[in-house]
This record gives structure tokens, sequence and C-alpha cells, in this order.
DNA sequence: TTAATAAACCAAAGCGCTTTGGGTGACAAT
DNA sequence: ATTGTCACCCAAAGCGCTTTGGTTTATTAA
């Protein structure tokens, strides 16, 4: 059923049935109510190409993902920053297209996705210190979010993050006031930025505390859960381990809790771990008491507030950049405690 | 830069531009290479929609992703299968269209996408045991492919699937095998087809060695790591706890670990752990040695197989429907030991 | 009574592509 | 010299919608 049929069927017009079906003031309300009784009935809906086509406009936003040679898939908080922001879209028509693309020829599926005029808009993932996607963005004129922040200049675009610095300086401060002089940091790949600003709180809390840091329990890699159970393990192996553990990911931090019971050790007695914990669905922490103490802050909720920001510039183009810094809350939970006595 | 500007541009009509770019004989070997370069020169890619109405195909695939009420997320399984299927679709030139619906309006949503044309196909995922959707897939005619199976007839339409059935039999008489009598099974939601097969499995394992069901023992719910913790916490405190625990799932055995731990037991000595594994990447199940004992399937392959057999389906649609049923492999780790005598 | 205004509708252009159904000239065959 | 056959190219229709720029009829004001 497509719109000449439609009309034939109602004895009107393409453009009166058109009109109705939008909202338009130049048709009458019993008109409009016919109409709109047999579209309903014929479960009519106007094609999305066709219309796209007549507006100009592709009522869809892209996400690009990346996948790293090292991981090859999708990581979960993804999954979960898209159920946020879909939410949104649903409410406003707009339909996902989602493209999974390794670094490397990121920026060829950014300018697909412009050229091929499929999307109004993106979000940018996963933005990294020195990011080579804004640039181009920009010279394509594709609207953009980026969810992060890069590391020299954030004015010129919109975006939506969390305080990571000042996240992990309180959760420094945390486990320092507990006693805990040794902390390490399990950190995601440095050259992410979400990763260097949590290390610049981790350095400077410790510089508050004239603790020099030590780059031995600094670690940085893939957020996976193999890598908290590696560098936690070879950590505790050292002659001098350390008493705490500042985590960048909930994932991550299981597999510190695993090696950590691996050595016989009780976590939250003999080790402190704190975490990041981006509130995934799947994986809460705790029910009433959490199982870690925490720097939360929810990964759903910044997919919603990146695609109303999204679809607001989509709209409103002429407007300034928009930028929202969300807090991050301190849960304390079970994972922490005094640093104990040799 | 649309075909009119680019033909404008190198003299030509829109038809042999297109058809250069198109791959089509009726273009001189020089002409096409001038074509190409200037398209390329230009970054010139036909519009999406354009083609999309021209050709009446969307080039796009929809994937539903359901979430419950009781999660409200998207299953970090969806995202692995997903990032598996759009190594297929890049390749073909397809799109994916991403919709997150409640249950209760997953019928409308695929009603949407067939009557606005956005997508060739569906991929349907977490089907049900009595599964409204396929019949209307069918009604409206929108080619499918299940990735997993339902409860009646699975003839009529294209599926990929693991043999849960098989897996978790083996798994079980496996378990017997150790000496364990007291089983546990951690399962999906039974609604769900493959929570189902899983407990035919065991239950036909368990009637194999003329042990009696013991219902006290076997629970249905959401796959989170909580449910697993909490169930396990639960079935420990038991009078008569079980010795061994067959899990459905790689993120609810990450807390059945922890329940068991906490419970100041030795996992693989004092209780034994099978748990399907679905190789999720960010959850690796040890590097040489698996931390858990698994019935192992990648469902990124899944993600593959369903989407070559999808685009193979919108290709040739007169042919009969596919099947794929993965097998899978045990894969015994550190998390199961012979049954402790009390 | 006539002109002006408003309400309700419509014909047709245009969005950017593919594809049908040609046309033109060069060359070989008759 | 004429016909047929290629190789190469083009004009225009059509995909299904929105929107511009009308027209027609009823209503009101002068």
């Amino acid at each position: 059923m497509n719109l000449k049929e439609l009309s034939e069927r109602l004895g009107l017009s393409q453009t009166t049935v058109s009109r109705a079906l939008g909202g338009y003031p130049e048709v009458s309300e019993t008109t409009r109510r016919r109409v709109l009784e047999i579209a309903d009935q014929h479960n009519y809906r106007p094609n999305t190409r066709a219309k796209g086509l007549a507006t100009g406009r592709a009522m869809a936003i892209g996400h690009v993902l990346p996948i790293g040679s090292k991981t090859e898939a999708v990581n979960p908080i993804f999954a979960e920053f898209i159920t946020g922001a879909s939410e949104i879209y649903g409410q406003k028509g707009y339909e996902i297209i989602l493209s999974i693309a390794r670094d490397d020829d990121e920026n060829k599926t950014y300018r697909e996705l412009r050229s091929k005029k499929s999307v109004d808009g993106v979000i940018l993932h996963a933005p990294r210190n020195e990011d080579t996607r804004l640039k181009l963005l920009r010279e394509i004129g594709l609207p953009f979010v980026v969810h992060g922040r890069v590391s020299g200049n954030n004015e010129g675009h919109s975006w939506v993050d969390v305080d990571n610095k000042r996240a992990f300086q309180r959760a420094t401060h945390f486990l320092i006031d507990l006693g805990h002089q040794r902390i390490a940091l399990i950190n995601g790949q440095e050259s992410m930025n979400f990763a260097s600003r949590r290390r610049d709180g981790y350095l400077s809390a410790l510089a508050d505390h004239q603790i020099s840091p030590d780059l031995h329990i600094m670690k940085s890699d893939v957020l996976t859960e193999f890598y908290g159970y590696r560098s936690t393990q070879a950590l505790l192996s050292l002659p001098n381990p350390p008493t705490a553990f500042l985590v960048s990911s909930y994932i991550v931090a299981i597999g510190v809790r695993r090696a950590i019971e691996k050595h016989g050790l009780v976590l939250g007695r003999d080790v402190s771990v704190v975490t990041h914990d981006d509130e995934l669905s799947y994986f809460a922490n705790g029910e009433d008491v959490p199982q870690f103490t925490a720097t939360r802050s929810s990964v759903r909720d910044a997919g919603r507030r990146a695609a109303v920001m999204l679809l607001d510039i989509i709209e409103n183009p002429q407007q300034l950049p928009q930028n929202d810094l969300m807090k991050t809350e301190l849960m304390v939970g079970l994972s922490t405690g005094p640093c104990p006595i040799y």
C-alpha cells in the first residue's frame, strides 16, 4: 500500500492525504479522521526512502562502533549506551544505523555515511586523545556529538562525558584516607581519552599526598576480564604488592577479584578495590549493598543525553555547541577497607 | 555531489555514469576508468535513499533486539552476534538497522520495518517457545532468519541454532560420570526456547542414570551475574546442597563462582560448575586452560552464518528454507572435579 | 450585488537514482 | 551499395513521497 493507492481508495489527492497524515492544518477534521482510519486499516506507513528523498532528511542516526585488532568485538558498554540513546530516537521517529568498523577504516565509514546520505548525524564513540575523526566530521559537515572528549580543544563541538579525572581523584583520595599507599591503577588504553583523564586524576591525588607514582603498578590495556585477572595476578606476585586497586571497568574488576581470591586473599580486608561502574544491566553491582566500592555513572543515561543533544543539533543547526559533564557518585561497597598492617 | 553534477562534469549522460559505476558492460573501458577516477576524486557515492527508491531494495538488514521489563537492556550476547553478522553485511554493502523494542511492541516494530520498507530482511533474535513473531513475519512477507528455534514446527523457515539439548545432555553426563548426583540447573527463562531445550538435555541425561530431577535445584531467570550469585547462594544454603552446577551463561557463571567463594568453597574441588560459553570477547574463558569447564559455541560465528543465510535468501527468494545446527564443544577446564565424599 | 477572505482541496514539480527502450556511427558481411 | 551487427552512448520514465503554487467553493464585508 502506497500513497497513490491510498489516495485513490479515499477519492482524494495525494497532497491532501499526505497533509492529513502529516498533521497539517489545510485539511478538514472530518477528512483527516477518515484518512487516518483508512490508513490505519491498511497499515499504511510512508516509504522511508521516498520520504527521505523528498525531504532531504534521513531520519536516521549513525553509530560507528570501533573494534580494535585486540578485542575484535563490540564492547558491552556500547550496547548499554545505545539502549539509552534508542529510547530517545524512538520517540522522535529516528532509526539507528549501526556500523562496526576497524580503527583503520573508521574514517572511510564516516565519509560513506555522509556521501551516501544515509544518516542525519552520528555519535562519535570512544574518542582517542588525538582523534582524526573530529576534524573529518567537521570537514564533511556531518552533525555529531562525541561520547567523551579529546585531549586538546573541546570547545568547537558538542559532547557528553563523565568527569573522569575528578572521579578517579576522589577514589584515590578515598583509598589513601583508608591508609593505602601502594595503589595500583588498572586502566584502559591510555591512547583513549577517558583513560588518560582517569590517570591524571589518580596521579594528582597521589601528588596531593606526596606519594610518588610507581609505573610498575600502573597498567593500561583493553578492558577485558582476563586483563584484570592477568595484571592483578602479576601485581600480587610482586615482592612489594599493592594493597589497593583502582580499576577502570566493572568487567575488569571481575577479573581483579578472581586473581585476588586465587591468591587466597579476602577482598575488602586484605586487598581493597575501587572500580568504575557504568551500571551495566547484566552486571548489577549488588542489590542493596554494592559489591564493589565504585565511581558510578550510568552509561545508559549518557546515551540518552547524547541522543537528545544530537537531535537538537540536527533540528536547530545554527546553535552553539552543547556540553554535558556528568558527575559520578562514589558508592562505598564491600570491596574496600582500611589498609592492613603487615 | 550527485549523479547529475558528476555526469555534467564528465560530459556524459547520467545513464552512462551510473552504468560505469555499476560495472555494466555497455561502457568502454576508457570511459569507465575516467568516470571512476573523477567519482573517486569527488568522493561520490550514490544517495542511499534514491538508490533504494529506484531499485526497490533497501540494502539494509533489521535487527530487532528485545529488551524485557526485567533487564531493560541489550544482552551482551547480541552485541557479539551482531559483530559477526556485520562482517558479512559489510562485504556485501548492506547496512544494519537496529531497533530496540520492548517485548510488547516487537510485532509493531516488525510491521513498521516492513511497511516503511526500510529493510530487506530481519534476524529474529531470542525466539520464545510460542513465538507470535514468526507468524507475523510470514504474513507480512518479510524475509527472515531465526537465531534459535521455536517449540513446534521449524521446517517452514530458516534458522541457525546450536544443539542446546545435546550440549547440556553431554555436560550433565560428564558431571554424573564424575560422581555428581545432585546437579543444579541455573537456566535462562524457560519461555525462551534455548532454555527449554537445555533443560530437556539435562533431564534426559538424569533419566539415563535413573536420577530423579529435583525442582528445588532447577532455577530459571534472566541471565545476569546477580541471578547466578543469588540462586547459588540459596542453593548452597540448602540442607542438602548440590555438588555441581550446570549454568546457561558465562555471565551467570561469574555470579555462581562469586557465591561459591563467598561460601568458602573451592571451585573445581568442593563444587563443580559447567557453563555454556558463547565466547564473548570481553570474557575469554582463560588463555590456555579454560577457567570453566564449558559447552562452547561461538555466538559471533552464529552471527556470521545467519547473515550469510539471510542475504542468500534475500538474493534468491525462491529457494527452500535453510537450517544450520551448530555443534558445541565440551571444553574441560578447572571448574570441575570428582564429587567430594562427605 | 460585488469584491475580498478563508477553508479545503488538487496538479505537478522535484528529490537522485536505475533502467527501459531507444539512437548513432563504425565495421564486417552480403 | 546495402544490410546487419556491435559497441557505445543517451533521453526519459518511474520509484513514492513532500511541497509549491495554484483552484474552487463558501463565507463575510463593503
